[in-house]
DNA sequence: CCTACCGATCGGTAGG
DNA sequence: CCTACCGATCGGTAGG
């Protein structure tokens, strides 16, 4: 399906996910995103209820993203630590996917009304979640060090998948297997050498 | 000095770093600051020349606290690891010290106007050199592994402590040191158990 | 999908 | 620091 073939609903919400990710919500009028796609202002409103619905549109489909690449694992019968590599894969590779909706899912969600918002709260709570349940798994069956902390660990995986948002280039020289691969080695083994050089 | 007597040009920062944080820059209007301080609309600008340059003062201000914190580790004569985790001490206290303004930082700067937004590029780039020559040293003087990639290491460093500006609460039960030491026991030693449990 | 329009609100200023 | 105001622009609507 070509971009001009899509429904124009869709174009509509593909242009505002750049729109707001580059201005930021507030700072893009419905003017803006008409001009856009060759439209008046006001013609906007034969496809879309409101301004704020594009908002919650482009979050909720994000939110959905991150479900679908990460509920299937949690079930899945592997080592903690292969898990842990492939669903940092999956994370980066849905914000590497969906770069502009990903920047307006972190940086625009505080601007949804209340149930929007709390939507997108309880969303973050269920990722959290599965990060720290994987961690769980792997030190119970001795793949991780016990004195891990579930919950900084987790935080410290959500950094480095989440973060990326503000540095990947699609199309450039690194693919999120790429990226996920790297930061995965680097997480699993450590960053120091081993054996470890005497302190002088 | 109590807040109250702060000078009024202070006053007017502080507040506009917590609402541009809160709502967002455009989301903020000039009424809305003065109502928190208790003035009318207009009264701001016998202290302020426009909205702008509250948010070129606060991200300048920001940059520079990231800059004096991290300038003085450059040439420090200590081991690559604890060099690095002492940076992760560092960085994390400013955004753990500076929660409104590191999220305007990192959120309104694309709204900057071109000058302003091209001296904050020019600071991150800094950053990023300043953790990549870090690591490199590391790699060099053979404290870490000899496989690393100084920018993907760097950009790893930089999601652990940038990220914290999204969950970190002052006043909490973590310190910023101990959020730092947890992050580097973890990123250096790695999250794997050794030895390494057989592969089933 | 357009034209023409609505009330509301914006950042900023003049004059005191 | 306030009152009163400016032009510009906002999201959204009516009628076609």
């Amino acid at each position: 399906m070509t971009e001009s073939s899509k429904p124009r609903r869709a174009q509509i919400l593909d242009s505002a996910s750049r729109l707001f990710s580059e201005r930021g919500y507030h700072a893009t009028s419905m003017r803006d995103l008409a001009g856009e796609l060759g439209m008046q202002g006001g013609s906007l409103y034969a496809h879309i209820s409101g301004k704020e619905e594009l908002l919650i549109e482009i979050v909720n489909v994000a939110s959905q993203q991150f479900d679908e690449a990460l509920f299937t694992l949690r079930a899945a019968d592997m080592r903690a630590d292969d898990k842990l590599r492939e669903a940092m894969h999956r994370h980066i590779r849905v914000v590497a996917d969906n770069m502009d909706s990903a920047t307006v899912f972190f940086h625009e969600w505080k601007h949804l009304s209340p149930e929007a918002y709390a939507r997108v709260t309880g969303w973050r709570d269920s990722i959290d979640a599965f990060y720290r349940e994987l961690i769980t798994q792997g030190v119970e069956d001795g793949t991780f060090r016990r004195d891990l902390d579930p919950r900084m660990t987790a935080y410290l995986v959500l950094s480095a998948v989440n973060w990326a948002y503000t540095w990947y280039r699609p199309g450039g020289p690194l693919t999120p297997r790429n990226v996920a691969d790297s930061f995965a080695d680097m997480l699993l083994g450590g960053l120091r050498a081993v054996p470890e050089p005497p302190r002088p």
